[in-house]
DNA sequence: GTTTCCATGTCCGAAAACGGCGAGCCTGAA
DNA sequence: TTCAGGCTCGCCGTTTTCGGACATGGAAAC
């Protein structure tokens, strides 16, 4: 089972895209945390299926015409991450929620922590919005791709919603 | 990649084949200290190359026809265990080498016991002799098979490499 | 307020334990 | 003297265990 690739440009810098040629199984920003290295085995495919529609459906995201990605995604994780990652996609577009919640949510109400690594460890950034669940206090706290990006992606879903005018500062 | 396996009949009690459709990847003894239990996702394949192939040769070598195996092999281990199983499979049938006679014969001079380790983890019994290797003072030490079972397999390659009577004693 | 604890899942590195050993010594019996 | 046990101690890869670090949040104590 090779890993195809596919590489697009946003507002946000490069995204680095893959799949194992059925699902999207990842979406990399630039300098993120866990830094996406290409492997040696990869193979780099634009037509690919499932990463020709995310690059369609990413671009409209970031043109504002987007609001909830329809994709086929496998992430790779434990039990534990993918129920939250399934989580994550439940939260609407510009809205944003507390990691305590999401634990509530998924049943487990004292591992708000344990969901905030399992949320650092998403490997789809972007569609599997983790960019949506910031600390109860208000705060960002963290993000994988650095929190300049959080706000500036949270920022622009917030001004679509409301239909004014909207900006996604490149950096 | 599935695992198939198959099970034969041996005068050590029954044998449990396994195989990636490609390669035999293990052989286990009834009663075997790491318990080769079937999974659930494992598939019963009497007809598989690799499977037919090796319970054929198992048999030639239990009726005393057959002294050097020739079967495609990939167990699963680390380096090191690899080098072992490598080494194991260039002693003669009903030759018998020390643990620390291995280790020198890896590079590894002081490592005699962590042969002994690797020795124990190997997966594809009788086909890769790990019966052969003993104690330096002659003492058997160890078999995951049990004591008496590989005492039984050496009494057996040595009566068929002397041409006399042989015997292999069912339990 | 704010400071301190604790609960919680996963990963990672370090440390320790564990063997299918073997060489070196010592003891005790022919 | 000789040699077979038996004991201790170093060797080495693998596995297991343990302790911390983290994209948190709520309760309790000051």
């Amino acid at each position: 089972m090779k890993t195809l690739y596919t590489s697009i440009e946003s507002p946000v810098g490069p995204l680095l895209v893959t799949s194992d040629g059925e699902s999207v199984t990842g979406v990399y920003m630039d300098g993120h945390k866990d830094g996406a290295a290409i492997e040696n085995d990869w193979v780099r495919n634009d037509e690919s299926a499932p990463l020709a529609e995310a690059a369609r459906q990413l671009d409209a995201y970031f043109a504002g015409t987007l609001t909830q990605f329809d994709l086929p995604l496998s992430p790779a994780g434990t039990e534990f991450q993918k129920r939250v990652w399934q989580e994550l996609q439940e939260i609407g577009y510009g809205e944003t929620v507390s990691y305590g919640e999401v634990a509530r949510r998924i049943g487990s109400p004292n591992a708000s922590r344990a969901v905030g690594l399992a949320n650092g460890s998403n490997p789809i950034s972007i569609v599997v919005p983790c960019h949506r669940v910031i600390g109860a206090n208000g705060k960002l706290t963290g993000y994988g791709g650095g929190i300049a990006r959080k706000a500036a992606l949270l920022d622009f879903e917030k001004a679509v919603a409301a239909g004014g005018p909207f900006e996604l500062v490149s950096e």
